[in-house]
DNA sequence: ATGTCCCTCGACGAGGGA
């Protein structure tokens, strides 16, 4: 079984790009982040042609998440992380397909750092520490999965020296990134390929995609169940060079049938 | 500080976010 996530930056406007690339390499399930769409402007029923079923969490001009399966139902579980009444915007949803549950997050950026973006964050980074430490006590099959907006290690940025004072790489985020794996999950693409330098995302600037000056923030996370059952994974990293194109491009996993 | 691209409002570009 594949499963992707796709920061497509703006699902209307990358609309194209999405079903050519859903067409291409036919993943069973897809994450999705930043909709940009309010949940009536989802374009649900070119996804429905292109053969998928979806769920999904809109928000006008921002955030949006959605979770995209072929051939398979979905249940959907929430789509609000618990922990902040308060917190309205859509960055989260969760599902159970296919005797995994899935959790499609969009994590906030957090610049500028320090501010009240850069507490936002850590706060969000807080509360799901603690929801995924209670879906680890259900003791099931978990994938946690999105747009993390961090760089977990300096092997993970491509001039790590100039991101340190930034949101996505200062010690605080990286520390609370590590310690959510520490609870017992998996870097599922780290694991693969241990020493590589490998990116998700490309900035619109400067041909940052061209000089290959890449970021790695979109990341599965697989529960202790799902570790031994990971065969592949990569990034379709040739999405980032194709016209009215996302600054991310898909990464996905495969999973062998328990 | 810059660069680019998305979104919205609602004007014929500007501003916010990333």
């Amino acid at each position: 079984m594949k499963i992707a996530t796709y920061n497509v930056n703006g699902v209307n406007g990358r609309l194209p790009v999405l079903l050519r690339w859903l067409q291409e390499t036919t993943p069973d399930i897809v994450c999705l982040q930043e909709l940009k769409a309010p949940g009536e402007k989802f374009p649900e029923e070119a996804i429905r042609d292109a053969g998928y079923n979806a769920i999904w969490h809109g928000q006008k001009s921002w955030n949006g998440v959605a979770i995209l399966t072929r051939n398979l139902p979905i249940e959907e579980v929430g789509r609000v992380l618990p922990g902040d009444p308060e917190d309205v915007q859509s960055r989260y949803i969760e599902a159970n397909v296919n005797g995994i549950r899935i959790a499609c997050l969009y994590l906030p950026n957090g610049n500028p750092a320090p501010g009240p973006k850069f507490d936002y964050k850590l706060g969000w980074f807080k509360r799901l520490a603690a929801h995924t430490q209670t879906l680890l006590a259900m003791d099931v099959p978990v994938v946690i999965t999105g747009d993390f907006n961090v760089m977990p290690t300096e092997l993970d940025v491509y001039k790590p020296e100039r991101w340190l004072d930034d949101a996505l790489f200062r010690p605080e985020v990286r520390a609370a990134f590590r310690e959510l794996v520490a609870q017992g999950w998996t870097d599922a693409i780290r694991k693969l390929y241990p020493d590589e330098k490998i990116y998700t995302f490309w900035d619109y600037f400067r041909n940052a995609y061209g000089r290959d000056a890449g970021l790695r923030i979109d990341h599965f996370l697989l529960s202790p169940h799902l570790e031994g059952r990971l065969t592949a994974g990569g990034v379709d990293r040739y999405v980032r060079g194709w016209e009215k194109t996302s600054d991310h491009a898909p990464v996905w996993i495969e999973i062998s049938e328990s």
